[in-house]
DNA sequence: CGTCTTTGACCAGCGC
DNA sequence: GCGCTGGTCAAAGACG
């Protein structure tokens, strides 16, 4: 953990005053000072669960675990978000800072075959690129509509791995910075195998 | 010299 | 069908 994530970290908590409606809120153990890649796979298929159970109510079930004051926002569109960008997307477009509508899902999913799960959280950090424990390469920057900052996309660089993220700035509070992962990690943080103190307790949490 | 970033071009989906 | 937009590609440049 570098001193850069941890001062994050520090600064995350109360943050999602305009987190959508499709946007979920969950905390992590104070203890726990590792980014949502290393979200435990439990917690994904919870998500998924909640998800079909909540099938009938037009939108997806928020979870919410409220045991410290890391908070965490995860956003992954279901299929009824899909079907109809006024259902939920237009809350979107009104704060679109967070980059998951469910417009651009529709895009992304008739690109690629497999939607991957995403996780959106905002933190506030004067660097754009955060120390996540993986490392990314820069492979595109687009400036997007009705924003003042570009946002930047990232590969894992792992081969194998697909995972992505996107980052950007708030446009109203350019100290907010919104990152967007989609897809799983299917390796352990490169900050563990340089470490290599044996299977560390994290290692079950990367996903 | 290898790796990474930058950036303009291109592609595909969506709305009108 | 066309234009707009977001996402990706890939060549060129920067950097260690």
């Amino acid at each position: 953990m570098s001193s850069t994530s941890q001062a994050m970290l520090n600064q995350t908590a109360g943050l999602f005053e305009e987190m959508p409606s499709q946007m979920g809120f969950f905390s992590f153990p104070s203890n726990l000072t590792s980014y949502p890649p290393h979200l435990p796979e439990t917690l994904l298929s919870h998500q998924k669960q909640t998800q079909d159970t909540s099938s009938d109510l037009g939108g997806p079930q928020l979870l919410s675990l409220h045991r410290s004051t890391n908070f965490w926002a995860w956003g992954e569109v279901n299929e009824s978000c899909l079907g109809s960008k006024k259902s939920c997307g237009g809350v979107m477009d009104d704060h679109n800072h967070l980059g998951v509508s469910s417009m651009k899902m529709k895009k992304i999913k008739g690109r690629r075959k497999v939607r991957e799960p995403r996780f959106c959280f905002k933190t506030m950090s004067d660097v754009d690129v955060l120390d996540d424990g993986y490392k990314w390469r820069k492979y595109g920057q687009k400036v997007v509509k009705n924003t003042q900052h570009p946002r930047s996309y990232y590969r894992c660089t792992q081969d194998n791995c697909r995972v992505k993220k996107r980052v950007e700035r708030l446009a109203e509070d350019p100290r907010m910075v919104i990152t967007t992962y989609e897809g799983r990690h299917v390796h352990s943080p490169s900050h563990d195998l340089e470490d290599s103190q044996g299977p560390s307790q994290l290692a079950n949490f990367f996903w």
